[in-house]
This record gives structure tokens, C-alpha cells and sequence, in this order.
DNA sequence: ACTATCAGGTTAAACGTTTATATGAGTGTT
DNA sequence: AACACTCATATAAACGTTTAACCTGATAGT
């Protein structure tokens, strides 16, 4: 054992007795190696323990099969799952993904959205951390296949979109509790610039004023803990609602904490309706109704919109909208004040 | 804009008027170029929009600052935790991240060791999804610096290894039920072959016995419905214990949900203890009480390791055990038995 | 029997970097 | 004025792969 260099093509030639072009296409199967070769040439890669060297390969031809995936964070469980997904769907295409998380942080964003360019990636899917598209992305979507997830703050955008509809997510959240009689509502929001955000909270209000009713927002960010704290504070200061409607799966941690810590009983002193859909939700006395994001339909509408460009449709933009629909369970009651009438 | 090809070092150098070895200079500082001359190819990359190709660079030095990691799955709330904590600490150190998951399925583990390995990344770090080491990453381990993490079958392995203490930490689990008079303890495991788990079972077993109880086990996967199917059969034909000690996450998730499927109250009528520690754990009228795995110190201890490997030294291979502490918090009552004679 | 085709193989060039080596222009020193 | 020495820059080779172009027999068609 010598220098211990890494093995490369011309080592297994060597070994077959052949050239290393015929390697090549002993592998690649671009051109007709006999079968006896094709064997050798195996038999010593198999001996020799060789691993193509894909950043030659990549040199070479130009292109990889490498899709750069980022989001704001994996801490995130909705992110993670979508990751996962992701990750799945390439897998089975022969894509190898390379992840990179914004942490929410513009200035990070772009940073690991360089980082991930530098390897030519042939695609990306990502989740802008803010309503603004970052200038290295904004670029670079005319060369390389692009497809942007969830967080779209504008319109008319020349590549492939992935979103929910926030805005009828709002709003069947918002009916299912006035149904219930509730009137005092609150939506507990992480921040209500983004513009899913933005959607939800408005497809609420737009219900909520259909009826006559004037929803409060509190703002809780994109911590639990730190969200727990300020939705408690607002409620010592304000006083209870009868119902919350949370619009992320971590604003509804939030919501859920601050009710433990003020022992607040759900649904009986207050109804909650929370966002996203976790096992974590249903593994409750009281099972959460909550808004289902369809995660891997998210996943799967990205990745073969990925696909298709890579693939070298030169079509329009297309813009795909996914029904995030209401999971009725036992979190939300009938008002006291529709009891107490009856 | 003709045929867009993408812009190399050798565009950057024309535009500023320099040769590509002064341009490569400019960027790494490893010889020494005039302040105008680097002004000049600054500007010239920027306005060009010039991106490292990361694979070129790759194949001329041999080295990247890229490592791999594999885990099992990212839809595991720890796995995904852990893999946002590296990727941070990659980020830190200006290292890019290759995720990779197994599915907990040797032969896809494999390929992904491979697909990994093809980039000839500078590291490793690697949750393995069996108790056997896969052949590939046995060869590699003496060339590439890798660290095992969390499922270590074997001992004495020639690399950094990371691991909880679980068998301590089943103990402490168990003696807390035991405190609180808990004679009939079920154990809800995962998959008992795997080594961390049959660490903490024997953890669990040992407390036990050394008060003269036996505990039982019943099995649930890694999945959550179907741990809470086989568990609310195991009820139903079994009867109940007086406490659960779950041994990872997905099993306290599928204990808790076969608990609210049988409208069994906790801890008036069961307690349990919990593996892993996740705000929704907290977020409930009773928290949870369970073993908090120090999710951020692993990936802590396993970066720094690799980093040291990576820095060149050649000591011998470090075993790094961590405590996981038992969080106390009200999901275990006093037992009936207990109760009754008082 | 001569040519066209084809299968199976080789040679060499190219991809975009980094870096060892060469070059050349100043700057002191003698 | 000749020399050594430094500093900034240029030239060219190398990394491991793919692939166009070329070569050699063998087979088939006329």
C-alpha cells in the first residue's frame, strides 16, 4: 500500500488490459463493447474499488445529474418534510440532491444560493426566504431550470411556481369557526409580511368580514418558544378570544405552548385551528383541526415541473396552485355564546 | 445574447485584461497581485456574473470543501435536527453539505454511499440504518475521514465514533417510573435489533429487575400509524400496564396517538416517558416527561471530530458518549398502587 | 473480387481550474 | 554599469472524464 492515490479510470483499464475509452463506454453503454470486455472491465472495477470521479465527469460534459434544493431552515418540520419528498422523487429520476438552508437570512441566502450555482447544478428548487428574489436567482432563472415553492411574493414570474391556495385556506378555516358561532377571533401569525402569510391572513379577515366580524393579528414569529411568549403576553394584555386560528404549523406550537402555560382548556375555553397536519397533531385528547398542506403534492408538482425543463421545455411559466384543505377534528368548539342562547 | 455559455475564469480574465493565472490569484490571495489589478477582476466578475466552477476546481486540486452526510430518513424529527445542526456548522467552517438518506434500507444505503463517495467529498458523517457497517464505507474508512453516529453495531471500529449513553439513560427512564411505584412497565420500542435500542431496552431491563420487576416489550416500527395500530392491539389482547417507556420519538408519538384512539388518560390512567425532546412535546395540557437526546452536542462533537480528521491527525479513533438526560415533567404519576395504600 | 458497412477497439483533445515555472520590469547595492 | 533580488504577471501542464475521429478486421452485398 503506497501513496494510497485515488483509483481512477486508467487504473481499471490498466487492470482489464484495455483503454480507458473503452471503460468509458463499457459504463456508459454509449457505444457496443463486447460482452467479454464489458465483464473484465467490471470484474476490475469491482477489485479495484473504483468510484467515478464526478466532478470530471461533470467537467467534461457539462451537465450532472444534481438539483440544488433550498429552503429557510430544516428545523422546520413542513421544509424537512418537503426535503424528504424531494429527495425521494430524485432519488428515483437518479438525481442527487444538494441542500442549503437560508436560515430566513437574506444576506445567508444568497450566499448558499452561490454555493450551490458553483457546481452547475442542471435545476433548483427553492423556497425564498422573503417575498424578494434574490439577484444571483433573478439571473440565473433564464439559463437554468428554476422552479420557486410557496414563498412567492410577486406575480408573473418567468419561471415554474409551487403554491398553495392560502387564500381559500384562510377562509375555510375562518367559516369552520363562525359556523361554530365563534365571533372573538384571532389570528396568530409568524410574520405577516411574507406572503403566504399575507394570503392566509387575508382569506381569514375576507370571511371574518362576510360575517360581520373584525378578526384581531398578533405577531409571533418564526420561534416557539419565543411566540409562546408573546401570544401570552398579548392574551394577559387583551384578554381571550374565543377562538385562534394559527397560520403555520409553528405558530400553532406556539399557541398550543401558551395555552399549557396558562392552562387554558382547548376547545372548551378557547377553539384553535392549526396549519400544517403532523402526527404530532393527532396524538392528542383533543385531536387538532387543522389546515393539511399537501406536502408531497407540493414535492411531486415541483420535481416534475423540474423535470419538464430540464428536459428542455421552452413552454410558458406555469403556475400550480394546491388546495390546502381543512381537517375537521375536535378542536374547535361551539361558542359558549351559541350554547348559552340555546 | 448568442448561444449562452457559461462564463469561465478565461471570460473574467480577457474582460480585465489579465491572464486566467492572475484571475485564479486575484481569488484565492495565494500570490501576491496588485491592488488595481485585483480591483479590476472584481469588477469584471461582477459585472460578467462569474461563478467557480466547483468541479474544475475540484479535479485540479483533489480537494473540496464538501462533506457527506447520511441519515436514515429526514421525515424523523432527529435525524432532520441533526442534519440542520451540521449543516450549520458545515456553513460556519465554509463547508457545503451532501445529504443523503438510506430509508432504512441497506441496499439503498449503499447506492448512496456510492452516489456520495463519487464526489470525493473531504468527510463523512453517517447515521448507518443496520447494526453492519456497508462494505463501501468499511474500504473508505481508511482512506476518507468519516465518524459513525448514533447506530453503532460494533465496537472497536477504526473510526470517531458519536453515541448517546442509552443504556444509562433507559436506566434513568426507568427508575423514575419505578419512583413513582410503577410495578407493570411496557417497553415501546422501535426495532429492538437495533443497537441504541437494545441498549436502552437493557437499560430499561436492568433498573427493572434490580427491583424485582419484570418489564414487557412489544415492537412498533419506525412508522407512526402502524406503531399505534400494533400497539392499541397489544392493549386490547395484553391489557394495560400502569406506564409506557417509549424508546424514540416515533414510538412516544405512536403511544400517544393509540392512547387518545383508546381514550386512555394520562397519566390518570397511564403514564409515560418519552423519547427525544420536541416542542410538542411541552405543547400540551400534560408535558411530557422524556429522555431529551442532546441533538445539538452530537452534531457538535461529530463536526469537531471530523474536522480534526479532516485537519490531518491521525490518533486513534475517539468514542465520544453523551448523556441524555431524563426531563422530568408530568406525564408520570404516582401509581395507583401507590395510591391506594397510602 | 471489390466495395460498403459494421462492430469493437484506440488515440487524443477538450472541459475550467490551480500552480510550478518562466519572464520581465523595477529597485537597490556594489 | 553590472548584478542580484523582488514583485507582478504570463505560460503551460495537469487533474479524470467523455467523445469525436480514426483504425482494423470481419461480414455482407453486388
Amino acid at each position: 500500500m503506497s501513496v494510497m492515490t485515488a483509483i481512477t479510470i486508467k487504473d481499471v483499464a490498466a487492470e482489464a488490459g484495455v483503454s480507458i475509452a473503452t471503460v468509458s463506454n463499457a459504463f456508459s453503454g454509449r457505444k457496443a463493447v463486447s460482452p467479454e470486455v464489458v465483464r473484465r472491465v467490471e470484474e476490475a472495477a469491482r477489485t479495484l474499488g473504483y468510484q467515478k470521479n464526478i466532478a470530471a465527469s461533470q467537467l467534461r460534459t457539462g451537465r450532472v445529474k444534481v438539483v440544488g434544493v433550498l429552503v429557510p431552515s430544516l428545523a422546520d418540520t413542513f421544509f424537512a418534510a418537503l426535503v424528504s419528498d424531494l429527495e425521494k422523487l430524485a432519488e428515483a429520476d437518479g438525481y442527487q440532491v444538494l441542500v442549503a438552508t437560508s436560515g430566513d437570512d437574506a444576506a445567508r441566502e444568497a450566499a448558499q444560493l452561490d454555493a450551490l450555482l458553483g457546481w452547475k447544478p442542471s435545476g433548483l428548487i427553492a423556497v425564498p426566504c422573503t417575498n424578494a428574489i434574490p439577484d444571483t436567482l433573478r439571473r440565473e432563472m433564464v439559463a437554468l431550470p428554476v422552479v420557486l415553492v410557496d414563498r412567492i411574493g410577486e406575480e408573473d414570474l418567468p419561471v415554474d411556481t409551487v403554491v398553495v391556495d392560502n387564500h381559500a385556506a384562510g377562509r375555510e378555516a375562518a367559516q369552520h369557526v363562525l359556523e361554530k358561532g365563534h365571533r372573538e377571533i384571532l389570528i396568530a401569525a409568524s410574520v405577516a409580511g411574507l406572503r403566504p402569510i399575507a394570503e392566509r391572513i387575508r382569506g381569514i379577515t375576507d370571511a371574518c368580514l362576510a360575517a360581520g366580524v373584525a378578526p384581531r393579528i398578533v405577531e409571533l414569529g418564526t420561534d416557539v418558544e419565543e411566540g409562546a411568549a408573546r401570544l401570552g403576553a398579548f392574551l394577559a394584555r387583551e384578554g381571550h378570544p374565543t377562538a385562534v386560528i394559527a397560520t403555520t404549523n409553528v405558530t400553532t406550537l406556539a399557541t398550543l405552548t401558551a395555552f399549557a402555560q396558562a392552562g387554558i382548556d382547548m376547545p372548551a375555553d378557547v377553539s384553535l385551528v392549526g396549519f400544517d397536519d403532523y402526527a404530532w397533531m393527532t396524538a392528542r385528547r383533543v385531536p387538532l383541526s387543522a389546515v393539511r398542506q399537501p406536502i408531497s403534492d407540493i414535492a411531486q408538482s415541483a420535481w416534475s415541473c423540474l423535470m419538464t425543463r430540464i428536459g428542455g421545455s421552452a413552454d410558458a411559466a406555469v403556475r400550480i396552485v394546491l388546495d390546502a384543505p381543512l381537517q375537521r377534528r375536535n378542536s374547535v368548539g361551539v361558542s359558549r355564546r351559541v350554547l348559552d342562547t340555546a
